[in-house]
DNA sequence: AATCATTTTATGGGATTTTATGGTTTAATT
DNA sequence: AATTAAACCATAAAATCCCATAAAATGATT
């Protein structure tokens, strides 16, 4: 699977659709499921984005960590509950469930923001303000950069 | 991923298309992605760039973070949002999006500029200024580069 | 060092394909 | 029958491919 990278805001139709963005689509263009899983942010008001492997990939990350861990309980809990798989329609569009919506605040636009093994959506005016704070707080706080 | 560097000044065709100087294509040239990816500085007003690998690496070092720790989560949010993978076309030319051209300063020529393991992408006179003033940095301050 | 031949590179323009988006029709579900 | 969901068709704009050429770099041969 190759990285989610850029942003890309397009419009909901008339019934909901969108299109995933082609670069998206084919950063999971080589796998089984035609599609990505989508599910609600648990600390931003937006939509999280994984492809079909990843979700897999974390599901064998929360074996690994043992039954009996109770954080990750709760973790896996919402995330596997949660989850929609969402399959491509044949132009590339998929319809975002009702409820991961209004959890992001999406009415007709949305933005698909890359974050590379996983990808964000977000009510575009969200993410520019959220975006603008992140910068401040990078400016601010001046991380380690060195490994860019 | 061999090294970027020297200076290559190239102009922009009508089409915002601009050749990505040969020694620079060379330093990817092993890799599975034929192109390079794009972001806009965060300090300068300049364009920066890197290889596909070299992104995948900061993919790998966010993930090792564990994927719900927000440390990272600033940058990480910038950096990948922003970066423009961009492919070379067959003559070795990419179109550089407005927003980036726009962030540079750029119109009608480019100066691309080795850093090393990165490159940047510069309004040619803004660069020459901004090497004059490093220059006379450097001349006060005579700091002491280690090796290793 | 100088000439010539060959290859590579940077640049230009037209043709083709992809993509996002809208609408219509058919099938499925309640 | 009514509503919902899925499949199908259409299109304008944008991105990409393809071909052509001049300048520059390289290498070979004097």
């Amino acid at each position: 699977m190759s990285l989610f990278l850029s942003s890309y805001e397009n419009r909901l139709d008339t019934k909901g659709r969108i299109s995933v963005p082609a670069p998206f689509r084919a950063s999971v263009a080589s796998e089984k499921f035609a599609g990505v899983v989508l599910y609600r942010s648990f600390t931003h008001n937006c939509i999280e984005g994984l492809s079909m492997s990843r979700m897999e990939q974390l599901a064998a990350a929360t074996d690994k960590m043992g039954v009996f861990d109770s954080e990750l309980d709760d973790l896996s809990a919402m995330l596997f509950a949660d989850a929609r798989p969402l399959a491509f329609d044949v132009t590339g569009r998929i319809v975002i469930p009702t409820e991961l919506l209004k959890h992001a605040g999406i009415t007709d636009r949305a933005i698909f923001v890359g974050r590379g093994n996983s990808f964000q959506i977000w009510n575009p005016d969200a993410f520019r303000a959220a975006q603008e704070k992140s910068l401040n707080n990078l400016r601010a706080t001046r991380p380690n950069l060195t490994i860019v």
